[in-house]
DNA sequence: AGCCGTGACATTTTT
DNA sequence: TGTCACGGCT
């Protein structure tokens, strides 16, 4: 790989604090990780280690890409990626959490971290005590239970993360934000919100963490810059402080998130804020033709105000030819949709070459894509287009998941059961239910609707004032799914569609996503009034929040036309690209009126109150985002809607468009071009796993298939968390040890009621639970107090990269010393987490595969603790099997990547205990065995 | 040309 | 419930 001159500045800048300044398509993360690499290169004598470095990125999959990148670099030049598991490379939220629950805090190891729609029930089930009734409007009024619950979540935001004048701010405004804060600690929760600004108080204020992050904290490396919001800055202003040297990422053309609080002023006058910073620019633009860039340049610079000094340059990356790029208006969506069509067609086979070193090829359906301001509104004739033309496509983010009729199926059996009637309708009776059912999606025969109706109505009779553990929803939801015992093939077959299976359990999957999110916050709800509430979440709030249906799960990428917004386009490219629908109040976005948090705040209270809602300069920002997604063709288009008064005009961005000299307003005949043999791009895709995920891959595939792609989740239980608190309470044990405070007997009590939470349980459940704990703790220090001198590491992060772009990771419980110095990795159970012992050896294995990349030793020993048991089980690792392990691993990554999770070909012990036998085939009891 | 009342219409999404 | 387009009016 060769760089150009300023990509090798960029590289070796590691003793001042840098800027970099990221035109699209500069290389970036290329240069970020390989000058990683070169910290450590440069730093070893002055032991700089992986530790001591921290990277954030905007998003987990960012991290993933960063993380494959610095691996590469690290082979290369270092010769070896030994230790890498120790540098962390991820978002800051999770920087901040780990931050909060690592030694020697202990207190935040019990919070649960609410994502959004949890914290909005959180908010509509304890309306008065989170504050959303209690906070004022402006002009008289307060926000009300779930109307307003969406807009106090955004009011709360602006409140945690933006920079606000509190003495402008409504009195009561502000206090029932505390009232929402003391909330959060009665239950023990985060949200995402909390998470920094937690970590940031401890930053301020306590003496032991900041001595600790100042010895180890030594270059900090913040990506997407451009995006980061004021609460964000004053954390990387702490760290920054405490002596780390700070890289930062960004381009300020392409700050897209500001409805979220971003600030572009923290990239504009970073230089002027921190200390001794190189502004290091990297203009040449390694993707597009030189008329794209050219093009897309001219609008970056036309009025945007307040920008940083840089020229996107071209470097010839693709060849252009006049017609490359094209200005069109239409009569109609529909006309406009056709022409897309048929371009698409005629550039099928066009040759393309991606990098001027490699062989052209033809581009195929992958290589196009449709960029939109809004999916949802704008995408129906270019489908219908697409549909005519036989061009197969993807849409992200076009209906939502309660648009489905599986899902519409599954809130209709609440519905019956807790007899809602939606809105302007009645409750729907059997009938209804039924008809619902028989939906050709779901590929049931009668007999089955029947054994399912039965289930309901029984069931139906049995919902009280008492709760039985039958009528928790995601029993009743995952029960009802055995009941009519649905199957992925059954499905495929009614269908005649080998993948159609797959979707129809994606959403199933998700709606018991959806079921989990209601249940862990009314949990404590008597039946009868448990359902007729989730049918109420399920009608009026869910479909709002849970917009994405079926999307390709991840892992492979289909050779299709991508179909999706500009927003989520950022970070991508493709030979050619289509911006339509380029009408005034569409692009740019007309502001949205209604409600908002300015009726609850007044706008001097705010700085950069226009931030939030959004300014033509932004929108033309999200313009030059999507022309710099284009390589080589890019096409923008028009059309009005004859019946929509607001519809009806050209966007200014189109004229803009048309004024470069590289446009041509006219599509112009040209001879065909020569075709040759369509071909996709080798994308090279990241997977990141868990040790935890792929543990239940070991159980069984299609299990795994089950719980994390289609994400269907378990029922709760009383019990939850008592084995997550023993490990809490252990992982202090353990960590003060180390730091030469070991506990003993006496300390038990306090460390029970510490870590012991049990968010679900009742009364007699909590107390037992609570002897159950305190026996197990003191049997721990009793049996194995004495070896509490020889420890090693505790909660150390492992990290696997495999071929293929497959990375896994995790944490090991403890690693200690023998007397004889032998090394030993723990792991610990309780009866409640307990699992199969031939799985726990396996990942005890890779673990040992991940101690010796990470330290280069290879462990002795592998140590199984049962906590309530008592006792261990403890053997040698074994080579045979250390190596076999490592060829199911990198099977298992293959087989992910291809989508081979097939179920065990027949009934075992794992099915047994299965929570999800129900979906995946009939149950078999001794019984039934008899009788066959 | 500019004022003003009336009616039509209503975005993006990660942690 | 804020913003924009439109058309009638000055």
């Amino acid at each position: 790989m060769s760089y150009t001159k300023s990509q090798l500045k960029a590289i070796s800048t590691i003793d001042r604090n840098l800027q970099i300044i990221a035109c699209a398509g500069s290389g970036k993360t290329e240069v970020i990780s390989r000058r990683i690499v070169e910290i450590l290169k440069q730093k070893k004598s002055a032991c700089v280690g992986p530790p001591n470095i921290v990277a954030f990125t905007f998003t987990e999959k960012a991290a993933g890409e960063l993380k494959d990148r610095i691996h590469l670099h690290c082979r290369e030049v270092l010769g070896t990626d030994r230790g890498l598991a120790d540098m962390f490379i991820g978002t800051i939220h999770a920087y901040c959490l780990t931050l909060l629950q690592s030694p020697p805090q202990y207190d935040f190891l019990k919070y649960r971290v609410l994502d959004e729609v949890q914290q909005r029930l959180l908010i509509d089930r304890n309306s008065k005590k989170s504050g959303l009734t209690e906070t004022p409007l402006l002009n008289g009024g307060h926000l009300e239970r779930w109307k307003d619950s969406a807009l106090y979540q955004q009011l709360l935001a602006i409140l945690g993360e933006g920079k606000v004048e509190p003495k402008k701010i409504p009195r009561a405004v502000w206090e029932a934000f505390g009232k929402y804060h003391e909330l959060l600690v009665e239950k023990k929760l985060l949200d995402y919100t909390k998470i920094i600004a937690e970590a940031v108080a401890e930053l301020k204020t306590n003496a032991t963490i900041k001595e600790k992050i100042s010895n180890q904290l030594k270059y900090l490396v913040v990506d997407e810059y451009q995006d980061v919001n004021p609460l964000q800055e004053s954390l990387i202003r702490e760290l920054a402080g405490l002596g780390a040297n700070v890289c930062v990422v960004g381009d300020d053309d392409q700050t897209i998130y500001q409805w979220r609080g971003s600030d572009v002023g923290n990239i504009i006058t970073f230089s002027d804020r921190y200390g001794d910073v190189r502004q290091l620019p990297l203009n040449e633009n390694f993707r597009s033709s030189r008329a794209i860039v050219e093009t897309a340049r001219r609008i970056a610079e036309k009025n945007n105000p307040d920008r940083l000094q840089k020229a996107m340059e071209h470097t010839d990356a693709q060849p252009y030819q006049r017609g490359d790029l094209l200005a069109l208006g239409f009569k109609d969506p529909a006309a406009e949709a056709e022409w897309i069509a048929r371009k698409i067609k005629s550039l099928l086979g066009a040759p393309f070459t991606d990098r001027k070193d490699s062989p052209p090829r033809g581009l195929t359906y992958s290589d196009f894509a449709i960029l939109l301001r809004t999916v949802r509104r704008d995408a129906a004739p270019i489908l219908a287009a697409l549909d005519r033309n036989e061009i197969r496509y993807v849409v992200a983010g076009m209906d939502g998941l309660f648009d489905t009729p599986e899902v519409r199926a599954m809130s209709l059996v609440f519905f019956y059961l807790s007899d809602f009637a939606p809105k302007g309708g009645t409750s729907p009776t059997e009938t209804d239910v039924r008809a619902a059912l028989q939906s050709p999606r779901l590929g049931l025969p009668s007999g089955r609707l029947d054994a399912g109706m039965d289930f309901l109505k029984a069931k139906k009779t049995t919902i009280g004032d008492r709760m039985d553990a039958e009528l928790y929803l995601q029993r009743l939801y995952l029960d009802f799914l055995e009941a009519i015992q649905i199957r992925e093939v059954d499905i495929n077959a009614a269908a005649g569609d080998a993948s159609a299976g797959e979707i129809v359990f994606f959403n199933l999957g998700k709606f018991s996503q959806v079921v989990s999110d209601f249940e862990q916050i009314h949990f404590n709800t008597v039946p009868k009034d448990l359902y007729p509430s989730f049918s109420q979440f399920l009608h009026f709030q869910a479909p709002g929040y849970y917009p994405e249906g079926w999307e390709e799960a991840g892992l492979a990428r289909p050779n299709a036309v991508q179909i999706l917004t500009v927003h989520r386009a950022k970070g991508m490219q493709w030979p050619a690209v289509f911006v339509p629908a380029l009408r005034k109040n569409r692009f740019p976005s007309k502001r949205q009126g209604g409600r908002s948090v300015w009726s609850i705040l007044p706008e001097k209270a705010v700085t950069n109150a226009d931030r939030y809602k959004g300014t033509i300069a932004d929108e033309r920002r999200l313009f030059y985002v999507a022309l710099t997604r284009a390589e080589k063709y890019l096409f923008c288009t028009w059309a009005p809607i004859a019946d929509n008064q607001q519809q009806r005009t050209v966007s200014d961005f189109f004229n803009d468009f048309t004024n470069s000299e590289h446009v041509l307003t006219k599509d112009p005949v040209v001879s065909t071009p020569p075709r040759i043999p369509e071909k996709p791009r080798r994308e090279d895709i990241t997977l990141n796993l868990s040790f935890s995920a792929l543990k239940y891959y070991f159980e069984c595939p299609y299990l795994f298939k089950i719980r994390f792609l289609y994400g269907f989740d378990t029922p709760v239980s009383r019990a939850l968390g008592y084995g997550k608190s023993l490990h809490d309470a252990l992982a202090e044990i353990h960590s003060e040890s180390i730091a030469g405070r070991i506990p003993s007997g006496t300390d038990v009590p306090r460390l029970v009621d510490e870590h012991l939470h049990l968010p679900f349980a009742n009364a007699q459940v909590e107390q037992s639970l609570r002897d159950a704990a305190h026996r197990a703790l003191s049997g721990y220090i009793n049996e194995h107090g004495k070896n509490l001198t020889k420890l090693e590491h505790v909660e150390k992060p492992i990290e696997l990269k495999l071929d293929e772009g497959v990375v896994v990771s995790g944490r090991v419980d403890l690693i200690r010393r023998t007397d004889t110095e032998e090394v030993v990795i723990v792991d610990f159970k309780s009866d409640e987490r307990a699992q199969k012992e031939d799985i726990s050896q396996k990942q005890l294995h890779i673990y040992a595969v991940g101690y010796e990349q990470l330290t280069g030793k290879r462990p002795d020993l592998i140590e199984i603790h049962n906590l309530d048991k008592g006792g261990a089980i403890r053997e040698q690792v074994d080579s045979t099997l250390l190596a076999n392990t490592m060829d199911t691993v990198v099977e298992a990554g293959r087989n992910l990547r291809d989508n081979k999770l097939t179920r065990i070909s027949s009934w075992c012990k794992t099915c047994e205990g299965c929570d999800m036998v129900g979906i995946c085939r009939p149950r078999e009891t001794a019984m039934s065995k008899k009788a066959a």
